[in-house]
Parts: structure tokens; sequence; C-alpha cells
DNA sequence: AAGAAGCGCAACCGCCTGGGT
DNA sequence: AACCCAGGCGGTTGCGCTTCT
């Protein structure tokens, strides 16, 4: 049994937002913040719920809003976050600044859910519908055994890391989850000390953005992924002290990355040297 | 030109969660 | 421990606009 609407008041208005009202209900959030938003429309003098002006200011009148089309880029990162996360439209859009969970939702309902079903790819598994690939389903077995893995440690982190959220201001860098470091990694944005990994037991340090030759990203506690190689290396992950130990190196896989490129939204995020992933998943290069 | 169909997106609905008492 | 409540979230709806027939 739940609660009834705060908008079942007499003579709550509904529907679309005049420009009256948006201009009252933004000058009061600069002038005293939102507050309480149950106690916001007396005060502002809007004849709307508490929740209805929240929505309004959280989707439309927040300054920090970015409007207009979605970029290749931010395409790219919310397919990648969906594989991840799910129908989770809030913790995706904490990778997108400036983007609401609900232009999100719906760009993902109305573009992007329909390019993957016809490219034949499920939009709820992003593995490809047919069976075309079934003499490789065991290396995607893998690849889901790894992105289960990852979801799961990243549904852990989250609910201890995740800071609230404050709809004032997009948050800054430094706001950010942990969660979004699994993404860089997944994109194998971190780099590492590769000279260390020649050894099969020797220890990785875990060095972002510095100017190592190669990138490798921890995929979850029992893998790590070398994007330029392809290789898949099993790695020890001593949470504690920070730091992989990279234990064997397993034969290279090198139609490996291309798999994950074309069917998990795996590619790297530089667009421009990844154009045929794009042209081959959405049938145009983007521009 | 007009009606139908499709699309995009703002807004609503109802459930869930977490803090306060 | 149980309850209440505000805020947050994801699913869904409905309306206005565009494109198609």
């Amino acid at each position: 049994m739940g609660r009834s609407p705060c908008c079942e008041k007499v003579g709550l208005k509904k529907g679309p937002w005049t420009p009256e009202e948006d201009q009252k209900l933004l000058a009061y959030i600069e002038q005293h913040g939102h507050g309480s938003w149950r106690a916001l429309p007396l005060k502002a003098g809007l004849e709307r719920c508490g929740k209805s002006c929240r929505l309004r200011w959280i989707n439309y009148l927040r300054p920090d809003i970015k409007r207009g089309k979605f970029s290749l880029q931010e395409e790219q990162t919310i397919i990648q976050l969906h594989a991840l996360l799910g129908n989770r439209w809030s913790a995706i859009a904490i990778h997108l600044p400036k983007r609401t969970d609900n232009e999100i939702k719906n760009y993902w309902n109305t573009h992007l859910k329909k390019r993957l079903t016809k490219m034949g790819i499920d939009p709820v598994t992003h593995k490809p519908k047919t069976d075309a690939l079934a003499a490789n389903l065991s290396h995607m077995a893998q690849w889901e055994s790894a992105r289960l893995e990852a979801e799961a440690r990243l549904v852990r982190d989250s609910k201890l890391i995740l800071p609230p959220q404050n709809h004032l201001a997009a948050p800054s860098s430094s706001a950010r989850p942990q969660c979004l470091d699994v993404l860089k990694a997944w994109q194998g944005l971190f780099n590492f000390n590769v000279d260390s990994m020649q050894s099969p037991t020797s220890t990785l340090s875990f060095m972002e953005n510095t100017t190592s030759s190669s990138s490798v990203g921890i995929l979850n506690d029992n893998f790590a992924w070398n994007s330029e190689s392809g290789d898949i290396l099993k790695v020890d992950n001593d949470s504690s002290v920070g730091e992989w130990k990279c234990l064997e190196k397993p034969n290279q896989m090198p139609e490996l990355k291309e798999r994950l490129d074309n069917s998990m939204g795996l590619q790297e995020m530089d667009c421009s040297s990844e154009g045929a992933w794009f042209q081959e998943l959405f049938g145009y290069n983007g521009l």
C-alpha cells in the first residue's frame, strides 16, 4: 500500500510548466535554495506539488544542464555504462556531466536501444541476438563472467562510496565515485608500467595518466586486459595495498579486442581511431 | 491538403530508500 | 523496532511536432 501522491491535493496544477512558473521557481531557488521541496511551492507562490517543482528544476531549469544533441563520445559512454549498470540512469548520469538521468533515459529509449536492436544486439544483455557467433561463445562467456563480476563489485562499491546527490551543481570530478575508475580502467585509460609485467609475478603499480607506452585495463579482481596487444592477464588484486600483481599471461587472444568492441562496447574513448566500430554498429560514422 | 503514423521528450506515477522520531 | 516522511528513482504516459501516405 503506497502513499498517496503529493499532487492529489485539490487545486494543484499539473501538466506543462508556463514561463511564469519557471521564472517563479528559478527566482526562488536562486535566492533561497530549494530547501524542503514539499514546502517550496507555497513559499515560491506556485500551485504545484513539491515533486513537480523538483523535477522541473532538475530536468529543465538547473543552470548546469547541457541540452541538445548527444555527442558521439556521450553515446559511447551511455552504451558502455548501460552494459555495466543496466537501467540505472542516475548512476549513468553521474558520468555524463550536465546531462540528466531523464534525458539519458529518453535518449536510450528513443535512439540507442533501437540502433542496437537494428544491429541485432540485444539492448538488455548487449549480446548479439543471432547465434552467428556461437563458435566464440566460450570467449563471450569469459567476457560476461568478467562483466558480471565487475558489475557486482560496482554495486558493492557504490553502496559504500556514492556521494549524496547535489542537484544545485554538477558533481565535481573530485566527488566522482570510484566506480568511474572501473569504467576508465575498462576503457584502458589507466596506464601501467608495462615493463614490470615482463615477470609473471611482478607488481603492477597503479599509475593514472602516466606516459607509459601501453594501456592495461583491470576488468575485475581476477583479470586485466591489455588493449594494445589483446592480452588477457590473470592478476591478483590486493586491494589493501592498492596494487595488482600479474600472475600469468595466457595465450594472446588477438581476436578478443575486436569481439569486445563489436558486442560489448569496449572500444577506446579515442573515437577517431574507432570510426569503423561506430560505422559498423550505428551505420554512420557519427559525423 | 489532410489525416495517419511516428517520434521526441517533458512530466507524471508509484515504489523504494534512508533519516528522523 | 516500528512508523512516518521527504527525496530519489525508473517506468510510463501523453502531447506537440514532424514525416509519411
